[in-house]
Formats: C-alpha cells, structure tokens, sequence
DNA sequence: TGTACATCAGTGAACGCGCGTTCACTGATGTAC
DNA sequence: TGTACATCAGTGAACGCGCGTTCACTGATGTAC
C-alpha cells in the first residue's frame, strides 16, 4: 500500500544525509547534484523526483538543523529545577551536541554571511526561533533562581552569539583542548548573565 | 625603470578587488578564476602570473581584510580619551564600517566556517588577532575610566562574537532598521561589560 | 644616444572534466474490476 | 483470487556549458654595451 512512498521517504533520507555530510567540509554553497546523487546511490536525473533543484535540497537541511537545535535546548530545558549549575550543564551539553553533530552544526554557522540570500534568510529565521527559546529558558529559569534579569531578548541574542561563534571553533580543536573551551564558554555566559541581572542605569 | 612591476601590481589589485567583490554575493568557496579574471580584464592564463592558484588570492584577500579590520579598531582607540559614551562611539563606528565594506565583512564572516580549512586556519588567526586588540582597547579604556574589568580577554572574545555576530545581520537589513541594531548592539556590548566588572565570586 | 638581446606580463587556442537538466524508457508497486 | 491497466521512482544516454590548466606565442619594458 504504502510501500512505494516508504521507499521514497527512504531515499529522500540518503539524499538528505548525503548532502549534510558533503556540505559539511565544503559548505552548503558547494553542493553538487551528481555528487550528492552519487553518495545517495541514485542516478542525477532521479534527483528531481525529490527535489526541485540543490537550493531545495539545502533549505530542507536548515529545516532539519534548526528543528533538531530547539529539540536539544528544550529537553535541556527539562533540567531547569536540578541542583547544580545550570549554565555548565547547559553549555556541555551544547558543545557535547556540537561535537556529535559536526556536521549539522558546520552548515548552520557556515551559512551565516556569504551563501545565496535565501540560504541565509532561511538561516536568520531559525537563528531567531533558537535565541527565542533562549529567552523563554532565561525567563524560566530566573524564576527559579529568584534573579530577576533585566532584558531576557538582549541576553539571549548575546548568549547564542557567543555560544555559536565560539562553540563552533570547537570543531577544529583536538579533544583534549575542548574542556578549556567549555571553561572559557560558561564564564562568558555567566558574564553575560551577570551583566544582565540589573536594570541598566548609569553603566559604562 | 619600474614601469613593468608596477603595472603588475595594478594587475594584482584588479584580482583582488575583483574577488572582493565576486565572493560577497556568493562566498570565497565560489571564487572562480575565469570570473575573476573576466572582471579583472585579463585573460584566464594571466592569472598565473599573480597567483599559484585561486586558493592563494582566498588568503591573500583575508590578509586584506584582517588588516583593515585591525586599523580600523586602532582609529577608534584614539578616541578613548574623548568625553561621552565610548562603547556607543566605538559600536556606531564598526557598523559604519560593516556597512560602507560589506563585501569585505561577508567574505570574513562568511568563512568562520563551512569554507576549506586553510581559508577557516587563516581566518581564525586574524580573528584572533582582532580579540587581542580589542582586549588592549578594554585595558585601556578601564584606566581611563577607573572601573578594572576582570578578565579583558574573555570579554573581548565575547564583545567579537557579538558585534560580528549581530553587526553582521546589518548587511541584510534596510537602511531605517540599523539604528535599532546598533541600539541592540551597543546595550549588549554594555551588558558584556558590566557582568565583566567584578570579580566572578558565586554568579548565577 | 643607438643597437642588440633578455625578460616576462599578458594572449589565445586547446584539452579534458564535472556540472545541471532533458527525455524517452523500464519495471515494480498500486488500483479497479 | 486473478487479470488488465495506471502510476511513478529510478535509469541511462545525451546536451551544452563553464571550469582550471597547459602551452607556444607576442610585444612592450628593461638591460648591457
């Protein structure tokens, strides 16, 4: 019955998994269609029973990678109310999900500035979805704390650009260097947090 | 007597600012050398008179951007001295700056990642370098203004990764919505510095 | 200054290659009776 | 259940195109005498 479409959803995965792990070394800009087809096991001209063309295949990734990062957070999230310091354990986890997902992650951060328009407008949508859920989490989480932050949207849109920028230079650090960097990640966000905590009169 | 070199040179920076221009729209990974060579004015073969290849105008153009970005930085420290607000002057200036050189800022930023190694090699050394300075910039600035900051280099390596983080989305933004982003920018870069002021004793 | 030779930035033709896209096709899966 | 037909994911050949690189060359600039 619903065999054929198995099938096809099937192959769409390959081409998909395909495409992230080509994208990651070279950038989502470089894909080819024959490269991707050949790593997915079809021929080119079956490509189109898929996708439109490659910018399709790729937005279809920043979906993917977008979906997958406010999954991460929001089971984080579930730990809010556990002893301990919550921003270390937040940020290892995120380094720890970077690592995992190299990949993922390369074309997200790589997309930034330099790709197609609509790769980076698609980029800047889940880039705000994210540091939304960063805020919502910061809300939460000064409840529970009891430390009221003067301007949760500020803080999140800083703490997303510095765990971004800095997370993803993990990616070409040896393991044994990446405790320093998640040392050096959860001092910054405890900074940014710090400099949060009260209302902004008279400062610097 | 020089005549030769220096028409050369002239040459040399056509390619340059051809590749400038040309990898702002689509990324350094899409730099092609008949492209190039074509905006240039030269014929494809002539290229080899001024480059091993088109990875070696990808670094010689980083050189050229790491550069400016540092001088830049260094202009706007004469002016700590200066009455007002430094973070604000210093923030309005970058994002000046980001806008009137767009193709270099997307083509640094681009980079950060997904590009090829020796492009993100190069590009992580020049970012690095631009911390430093910023960090001299905050030691300075703490004298001046008599509030010792904790730790300069952490907080210089977040102010980096917000301003280009955030400064970065100015290139897509019309005209009328800069002036928030900077507003944004320079309460972020404040909230930095302030969660940076005191010694970290038992935060968040 | 004038002449003969060397240098070398830039030319233009040629090469083989991988690219995206098209098209008529095949054959397994799905549907109607 | 069995047969006849429809659907459609994937095939394979063909196309024209821009790519990086090579090579022998040209002719203006530079050098030696």
């Amino acid at each position: 019955m619903a065999e054929r479409e198995e099938q096809k959803q099937r192959t769409r995965r390959k081409l998909i998994e395909a495409a992230l792990s080509l994208s990651a070394t070279k950038g989502l800009g470089a894909l080819s269609l024959r490269e991707v087809t050949k790593e997915a096991g079809i021929t080119p001209s079956a490509f189109y029973r898929h996708f439109h063309d490659v910018e399709d295949l790729g937005l279809a990734l920043m979906d993917e990678v977008g979906l997958s990062l406010r999954k991460l957070l929001r089971e984080g999230r579930r730990d809010v109310h556990a002893k301990g310091d919550t921003v270390r354990r937040t940020v290892e986890t995120f380094v720890g999900y970077v690592v995992e997902n190299a990949n993922l992650f390369r074309v997200v951060v790589g997309e930034r500035q330099g790709a197609s328009n609509s790769y980076r407008k698609a980029l800047y949508a889940e880039m705000g979805r994210f540091v939304e859920e960063v805020a919502e989490f910061l809300e939460q989480a000064q409840e529970v704390a009891g430390k009221p932050l003067a301007d949760t949207a500020l803080a999140a849109e800083a703490i997303v650009a510095v765990v971004f920028t800095v997370g993803g230079e993990a990616l070409d650090l040896p393991r044994h260097h990446r405790a320093d960097l998640v040392e050096r990640l959860v001092k910054e966000v405890k900074m940014i947090l710090r400099g949060a905590l009260l209302a902004p009169k008279r400062a610097t």
